[in-house]
DNA sequence: CTACGGATTTTCT
DNA sequence: GAAAATCCGTAGT
């Protein structure tokens, strides 16, 4: 399958967002293979959005990323203990980005099992093989991705993405989670994700 | 099933 | 010093 290419992420994140769902998140690390259907997204829409890290034009060290090329990742520490994936997308200097919430796990299912649970993928619990990877931080848990990761180049060999087998057949669009402090952004549909996937974090 | 509070530390004011 | 783009365990319905 096709890797995403640099004019893919060089979009409106709310385009970025809405396309990414059905892509295979590909994770290649000490000769594991990651992957994992990407099924929800929040788009972060930059200096005009109260909920982004980078509203009103704040660059600070974390968020600094966002303000380089597209189809980077934006990792980002939270809560004193997870991890949050995003992509950067739209032009530089446009610090619009991604928030990838839920994934289906495709390949590496027992490492993934072991990171999150220290246990055998055959072992879990239904409700544990859909907790591996249907929220944020739990995916990047499930996946080993933590602060080195921040500011790779999704066009690179370690950490991409790719063109999945088949289109999601419906598309939900709605507000997005966790940002009570955005006041009316709060109320945007700037989340999107496939219709009836057991691996989406919020219904 | 839903609701709530605690965990834990970086980041920014 | 306060808040945070979350998660998990416990208690109640």
């Amino acid at each position: 399958m096709k890797k995403l290419e640099r004019n893919f992420y060089d979009r409106s994140a709310v385009d970025v967002a809405r396309d990414l769902l059905g892509k295979l998140l590909v994770h290649d690390v000490d000769g594991i293979r990651y992957s994992a259907r990407i099924v929800e997204t929040e788009a972060y829409c930059g200096i005009t959005d109260k909920a982004a890290h980078s509203y009103g034009g704040r660059r600070t060290e974390r968020v600094e990323v966002m303000y380089g090329k597209p189809g980077f990742s934006y990792v980002y520490f939270v809560y004193g203990m997870h991890f949050c994936f995003n992509v950067v997308s739209s032009s530089k200097d446009d610090p619009q980005a991604v928030l990838v919430r839920g994934v289906e796990p495709v390949e590496g299912l027992d490492m993934m099992a072991y990171n999150r649970f220290h246990m055998d993928y055959a072992a879990l619990s239904c409700t544990q093989k859909v907790s591996l990877t249907n929220g944020p931080a739990k995916l990047c848990k499930a996946l080993a991705l933590d602060r080195r990761h921040n500011g790779l180049d999704l066009c690179g060999s370690s950490l991409f993405i790719v063109q999945g087998d088949v289109s999601p057949s419906s598309i939900v669009e709605t507000t997005r989670i966790g940002i009570g402090y955005a006041e009316e952004a709060q109320d945007y549909p700037w989340r999107f994700y496939i219709a009836g996937n057991p691996y989406v974090s919020v219904k």
